[in-house]
DNA sequence: TCATGATTAGACCAATCGGTCTAGTCTTTC
DNA sequence: GAAAGACTAGACCGATTGGTCTAATCATGA
């Protein structure tokens, strides 16, 4: 029951904000460790190889939350496009309550920084997580397993378009108009 | 009849080809430097600015390459997923080349750095000169003005996110697959 | 030939970067 | 209540950052 989040948490958590407003390379640790609280020191015990090994605890989090909202879109909806849209009219809300300016969670985290290959093979382990969690809703409402992958990445490719697209513009109609982009107007 | 690029020609290719492996802020302008082979007082004679109008300079070079590739695919397609498919497969060549590792070439470019709405409105024109390039090609095959609008935006939405998902994969297929997502399996 | 503005050249600067290291403070266990 | 490890705290480090500034060199037109 405790109230405040671990140390641990707080650093993840700092970390997420901050890479996706600025990037990997545009945050300094000062930065983050000022705007979690937390000193030097304890950042390096929980992480010992520093702020790449940060990096990719947030964007494993931020894989998760995406997940989660995958999990909420689609677990009640009728069909697949029912819960591709409400998906994208979830993230269109948290587009605007996060200024329309930050970059999409998990696709623009990664890639910079100097361990590339390691950035690399986390990005694609947080898409691959990401998209198997849409698939399998796909198949639970009753595609066969290899449509219903497909089905999964185009929505999620689409969805990352989007993300662009809605931030360069700051607007966030882009992402509301999604599903009927790839599925046509709605009947 | 110059055989040899300007200096000023030479930084912004330097730096379209740095900013796009490592980012803006991943760059260091003496690496820009040494990449050009170019002194500091150089830059700061044509860019005034420094680093951010470099980086203007790049965004707007990049854009312009995109849209001769645009050019290049539609202007002999008999119809619009002929363009798409045949620009699909050049970028596709394009990925190949780059070594599968590099961010899309505008795309990636934009939004980190310290003066964030500044590179927003540069990645927004550079986004809409790309669009409004196939949204012409469009209404050249016969589409009404809006409908070509919409159609561009959608392909160039697919193919961000294409490429996104093709970099962490290390595998150009995805670029290769998209006029199917889009349009259905080929006739 | 000389003068003038455009351009090149790189030494230099304060600020910040990520990371290390030692000291101290909790918390847990016997 | 003492010993031990988990964790916090922040001073400190060399390297690098983007940017400034002065001096030299170039091209050009009178």
């Amino acid at each position: 029951m405790s109230d405040e989040p671990s140390t641990r948490d707080r650093l993840v958590q700092a970390a997420t904000r901050l890479f996706r407003q600025r990037g990997y390379d545009g945050t300094g640790l000062t930065e983050i460790l000022t705007e979690a609280g937390v000193p030097k020191g304890s950042l390096y015990h929980h992480f010992p190889d520093g702020k790449a090994d940060l990096a990719c605890a947030a964007a494993d989090w931020t894989a998760s939350e995406i997940i989660r909202v995958i999990d909420d879109s689609f677990r009640a909806a009728p069909d697949w496009r029912h819960g591709v849209t409400t998906f994208c009219y979830k993230m269109a809300k948290l587009f605007d309550i996060l200024n329309s300016a930050d970059a999409c969670p998990i696709f623009g985290l990664l890639f910079e920084g100097p361990d590339h290959d390691r950035f690399r093979a986390q990005a694609e382990q947080s898409f691959d997580r990401i998209i198997a969690a849409a698939a399998r809703y796909g198949q639970a409402l009753g595609m066969p397993a290899d449509t219903a992958l497909d089905a999964a990445e185009t929505f999620i490719i689409g969805f990352q378009g989007s993300w662009t697209l809605a931030r360069t513009r700051r607007k966030s109609d882009v992402l509301r108009g999604l599903p009927a982009r790839l599925y046509g107007p709605s009947s």
